[in-house]
This record gives structure tokens, C-alpha cells and sequence, in this order.
DNA sequence: GTGATAGTTAAGTAGATGCTTAAGTATTCG
DNA sequence: CGAATACTTAAGCATCTACTTAACTATCAC
């Protein structure tokens, strides 16, 4: 299992449940406290403070506490990273179609001159 | 809890492992049997095949059986989803960046026009 | 047919995940 | 000060995950 990154596990799996990429999608506007960022969840506070937590982990969201209002930013370099990589596979992926192309083009210029 | 979508859902859980992703990794250059994509895992082919399931599920494989062999390839669409919503969350955040220097700006042109 | 190959199915398990409620701790307001 | 606000911490719990081993089925090769 070679180029094994953790780093992309998390980001991944941060993104993989609805409340977190709402989350993710309020703080893409604008930062918001950690109650602004419930209001529109169907969930416990605490609830959303676990999620917080895991897009923290992953490095999607920091957050600084200043009195007794804790203000969460996106960071978008670990979105990025995300991005990176499948658009990476993508583009392997559309290389390979682009020789395949080649080939079969190949093929038919052959058989035309053989056939005529 | 708007635009809610089980179908990144999927696909960002699928992504979130290492294992699923060097399937994936392999899969972008070319179709391949089970066994093949089990080989670089140190894992037991049960292991590969619960890994495959979710692959699907998520729609990012299809397989099909032809004798005793399974050929799996990639559906590119799938990515592509995961990748939109990632980009557009990034240009959301850009669009941000750049007003908020647009009104830098100004600000900066007011205080010499005040300050002379 | 026999045996090897390729994959499938089933069952079990340790640990992670996504919540919850209850009970705190700071901070700010009047 | 005392009450309201904005979190925070802890504990508990049902469910899901990522494996495993064991036993099975369906080809294919001789």
C-alpha cells in the first residue's frame, strides 16, 4: 500500500457526512461562530461541536475563541488537497481514453488502405 | 439540513480509505480482475471484495463477471461529482477573497484622499 | 473427472462513529 | 451581584466499519 496519506483519509471522511459539509459550505461564505453554525442543523450543540472537531482534525476548519465566542474559518488548502487528487486520477484517466482514441483510429486508417 | 446528497455521501466515505483509493489509483490506468487489484493489498480477498462493494455502492467501479473472472473500471462521473462540489465550495470562497480585497482597496484610496 | 484458479458467502469481532442527555465553566449584561 | 449566553466535558449507547477465518461455488486446464 504505497503513498499511504492519512492526511486524505481524514479530509475525505470529514466530508463524507451532510452536517460536516454543511458546515463546510456555511464557512466557504463567511467565518461563524460555532451556534451559527448549528442554527440550521438538526442537532444537539454538542453534537455539532464533534463534528467542528473532526473538520478540524482534517484541517478543513480552525477556530479561535475570543471572550466566550468561538469563531471557525475555513482553511482551503486541505480542500484543495482533496481536489488535487481526484483531479489527478481524472487525468490519468482521460490520458488513457486519449491513446485509446489514438489506437482505434489507427486501426481504421489500416483497414480502409488494406480494404481499398 | 438542505440540499442534502447520499450520493457524495457515498463517495466521499468511499474515498476516505487508503485501500479503496489504491483501487482506485489503479483503476484510472486501466480495467482489472479482483485478484489483480488485490495483490498490492495486505489484506485477504474477502477484505478486497467488501472494499469493492463500496466502491460500487458509491457508483465510482462496475464490474462485470465473464467466466470465473471479474473486470472492474472506473465510472468516472462519480469522481467528478465529488470534485464539483469541492470546486465550487473553493470558488465560493475565492469570490470572498477577492471582494474583500476589492473593498481593501477602496478603503485604502478613502484614508489618501481624507489624509491630503 | 481431478485439481487448481477466481471469486463468493457467512459469521464473528474489535474498535470507530454519530448521536444523545446531564452537568459543568467562562463571559457578558443589567 | 445574579441571570443569560456560549460553549465544553463527560458518559452512555446503538450502529456502522474494517477486517478476519472458514466453507462454498463456479470455471478452466489437463
Amino acid at each position: 500500500m504505497l503513498k499511504y496519506s492519512p492526511q486524505l483519509d481524514s479530509v475525505f471522511h470529514a466530508l463524507a457526512d451532510p452536517a460536516r459539509r454543511a458546515m463546510v459550505d456555511r464557512l466557504v461564505q463567511s467565518p461563524a461562530s460555532v451556534s451559527e453554525l448549528a442554527k440550521p442543523l438538526s442537532m444537539s450543540l454538542p453534537g455539532v461541536v464533534q463534528h467542528l472537531a473532526v473538520l478540524e482534525a482534517a484541517g478543513l476548519v480552525s477556530s479561535e475563541k475570543v471572550g466566550r465566542v468561538r469563531t471557525c474559518r475555513i482553511e482551503p488548502e486541505a480542500l484543495r488537497g482533496a481536489e488535487r487528487w481526484i483531479s489527478e486520477r481524472r487525468t490519468v484517466w482521460e490520458r488513457r481514453l486519449d491513446r485509446l482514441g489514438a489506437v482505434l483510429e489507427e486501426l481504421e486508417d489500416l483497414e480502409e488502405t488494406t480494404d481499398e
